[in-house]
DNA sequence: CAGTGGTCTAGACCACTGA
DNA sequence: CAGTGGTCTAGACCACTGA
């Protein structure tokens, strides 16, 4: 464990636990280091951790304080599931597989493994309204999430199954979003012409305690799927 | 300007003009840094920019190497240039047409105004280092943004015009992505094959007095274009 | 084993704010 | 003017990879 991410736990919970309040400054970086035990450079690694996450606001020459309770909501992030439940479409799951595997250089790269430590592989298509909508493809820590292995993912949803049986909540994820044309075996999946466009997502998702959850790459067809964004600044 | 900032500037100016090329490895940090006269922490800073944008690959206990060719893009929103220009490319437009016109159903209800109205319509090709890269077509309420009509756009940023002329900046964007195919149209204004992948967005956005500013698409060519997000909850 | 990136330290100077 | 965060330096040790 890094005296960064112990230093960024420790304020985590002090402003979670109402000790640092809202809009209250935080002492000056050198004493609040010296007080932890290190070094200025560490404490301002841990502190833009925390502002990176919304919890705390710098401002140059004045004191960083506890952010507001205005929830900074960027770009809300959802789950396949939640997201056709709001679109008004029933969504369910077909597992197409779902095994333990290695992770190869690129999967430990994103999941913050070594390469060849165990991982889940997870292969979902998507329905919406019993319509094939997206192919998923996910990589999980196998050392974190083994039960998921022994569990139904056909009618529930991932988050919600590792939120309930693990306390594990996904805060944050990093994604992007190309334009690809479905390969022969893809455009079979979904019943349409090779070439047809699609749009191709990859994604990897932290805890509140920046902890990588999954690395997945959903695969939406182009002729029934939009994204939509709220974007702020 | 920061050290920091010159040395990813710097690096940033090698890989694009191919000195660096595509998957080669850059020389050892301590070499590195020797050679551009800057600490280690200060040359490590400038990689981690350069890494966040996408354009190096970092790798424990490996050399850091120069990424493949997809152009990656940051946070929050951004305009096309300066989202061009924070990946190190110069962007410049090319414009096709800009005109006055009268706002037909769809043009008028994402402009908030009534059917009939007059409006600014402006297509532009946006270019990054000289290779077009997306094509854009944009309505703006008439009433408002007239002066434009007399202005030279294909240099400057169209928000930096707005916010220095008329005080108008854009805070929030809705915006949808899809995946369409290229027209034998659009083919031909990219010089790419009619059918190639592209990525559409739709785009409306707000002042922070909640007023329409424009009603924008923008088409990305699927090849050298990926988008990419932070999505919290 | 030497090479590598990841982390950390204990200082330093800077520009800026506000009394 | 003292206080503050932003940046930077010149080292150090670590865990890991691969010869």
């Amino acid at each position: 464990m890094f005296a960064r991410d112990q230093v960024a736990g420790q304020l985590r919970r002090r402003i979670e636990c109402g000790e640092l309040t809202a809009e209250s400054a935080l002492p000056p970086e050198r004493e609040l280091a010296e007080a932890l035990g290190v070094s200025r450079m560490t404490l301002r690694g841990a502190i833009e951790q925390l502002a990176n996450e919304g919890l705390l606001v710098r401002q140059p020459n004045r004191r960083t304080r506890v952010a507001g309770d205005k929830i900074s909501r960027s770009v809300a992030f959802m789950s396949f599931s939640e997201e056709m439940q709001t679109r008004g479409w029933r969504p369910h799951s077909q597992i197409r597989q779902m095994t333990a595997a290695v992770a190869d250089v690129s999967v430990a790269a994103q999941l913050a493994l070594e390469v060849g430590a165990k991982v889940i592989y997870l292969e979902r298509l998507r329905f919406a309204d019993d319509e094939p909508l997206a192919l998923e493809r996910l990589y999980l820590p196998y050392a974190r999430f083994a039960l998921l292995l022994a569990l139904d993912l056909a009618s529930q949803s991932l988050y919600s199954i590792i939120e309930q049986e693990l306390g594990v909540r996904p805060v944050l994820a990093e994604e992007s979003v190309e334009a690809v044309l479905l390969s022969a075996e893809e455009a079979g999946i979904f019943s349409l012409p090779v070439g047809s466009p699609a749009l191709l997502t990859r994604r990897v998702t932290y805890d509140d305690q920046g902890q990588v959850i999954e690395a997945a790459t959903s695969l939406y067809r182009g002729d029934r799927y939009r994204m939509t964004l709220v974007r702020r600044r």
